[in-house]
DNA sequence: CAAATAGTTTTGACTGGTCAAAAAAACGAG
DNA sequence: CTCGTTTTTTTGACCAGTCAAAACTATTTG
């Protein structure tokens, strides 16, 4: 069994290489990312690699091998699932869940996690709109061509259907003004010399910096 | 924050108090319940003194202080709280959450502990019977007059009212013949010599051996 | 009451995870 | 290409939790 400890490097290892799009990951990265020295990183890399688990390459980086992939990926699906039972269940808000997701994904057994997912049945996406890895461990669908919301075009139609950052307050500021996945807006406004972008949702505009709607992806809907 | 490992031994302090009727608890006992070296129950009572959470002195045994016993019930809230929660919303059955939630109970927070105990309506007791300790840290209620099965004379009518052994094999032997928490019995035949009780329960008649009856709290029902 | 036994504590050692600071390697600008 | 900066690795140390086995204390029993 891999401990608490594994099973978090592995998930930052997987969830790095996504933001980024380059499998191996850097020390450095990984020490910011999990709030730790980056000699303890370096250190965990040598066990990581012994165990079969990443492949490590001294002064290059780290990359998931094929079993600790799957292994980060059943972590993800395992705090994917929480959240979006945690939401439907007990009514928490999409900004409330990530942390407690965080908590409790090491300690529920595949049992539970599979009643989860035929309680829910079996959801593709998390209340972020994250992709739920399957059960064999595979990183599923994301077929959709959702783009960043900051190289939307004015006068388009989008729907979001994921948001990136989970960060509460974010996360909040979203709700309030309504950009939640599945909502549409229209695009009013792209200014690259303003830095911003405005769109109105529902019977509101909202202005969102060009860092923000980077972390909301959209997709184009048929006017 | 207690540890994970603190909050264990807490929990089985005030545990193995309660089901020996005495405050002080021996080193032996302690280590038996969580199957530990004597040697390491030993050092960690010395931990566990130097924090105010127990009382220890050698070769005596150690017994909980204030901030100790309400510490080892905020653990046994959740774990109970968990056990409802989880036999509610995926209908899992009372001798699979034992062994979840004792995982879980030391990876959920106040705030969603607090949500559990709304959506359940703040229960008194989990699926076994065994009293919730209320959130400002009392044990509370057992005022029921309840005694052992062992102890009910032939032709005396009975609810159960709590479970004490958790062991899987033994509830699911208890679910099929209908001995749970609710269900009433009208005991037929206690035999001292022959160390058995029998009793009706539906339309059966069920034998158990007096170890198993003593595990089994009822209150009798007025005829 | 003394000797045997049962229970407890001490000792020394180990693992997993961590840090700070020194040493080494890689990189980038002139 | 070389010097200085940045990044990474090494080193040595620490803490929590654990064990096995030796030393010790308490208790029972002959």
């Amino acid at each position: 069994m891999a401990s608490l400890t594994v099973e978090n490097y592995l998930k930052a290892i997987l969830q790095l290489a996504a933001a980024t799009n380059s499998e191996w990951i850097s020390t450095g990265q990984l020490a910011t990312s999990l709030s730790v020295a980056p000699g303890t990183v370096t250190s965990m890399l040598k066990t990581l690699s012994e165990s079969g688990l990443a492949a490590y390459k001294p002064y290059e980086g780290v990359c998931l091998t094929k079993a600790g992939r799957t292994l980060a990926l059943r972590v993800l699906r395992r705090h994917r699932l929480l959240e979006l039972f945690l939401v439907k269940t007990l009514s928490l808000t999409w900004d409330q869940v990530h942390a407690e997701a965080e908590n409790m994904e090491h300690s529920v057994s595949d049992m539970l996690i599979e009643r989860i997912d035929e309680y829910l049945g079996r959801p593709e996406t998390d209340p972020h709109g994250d992709p739920i890895p399957s059960a064999d461990g595979l990183m599923r669908g994301n077929a959709t061509a959702a783009v960043p919301l900051s190289t939307c075009q004015a006068l388009s139609k989008v729907r979001i259907v994921r948001v990136l950052n989970q960060q509460p307050d974010f996360l909040r500021y979203l709700s309030e003004t309504g950009l939640e996945p599945g909502a549409t807006a229209l695009v009013e406004l792209n200014s690259m010399e303003g830095g911003l972008i405005s769109a109105k949702v529902g019977r509101k505009t909202v202005s969102l910096g060009h860092q923000a709607a980077e972390q909301l992806l959209v997709e184009t809907v048929p006017q």
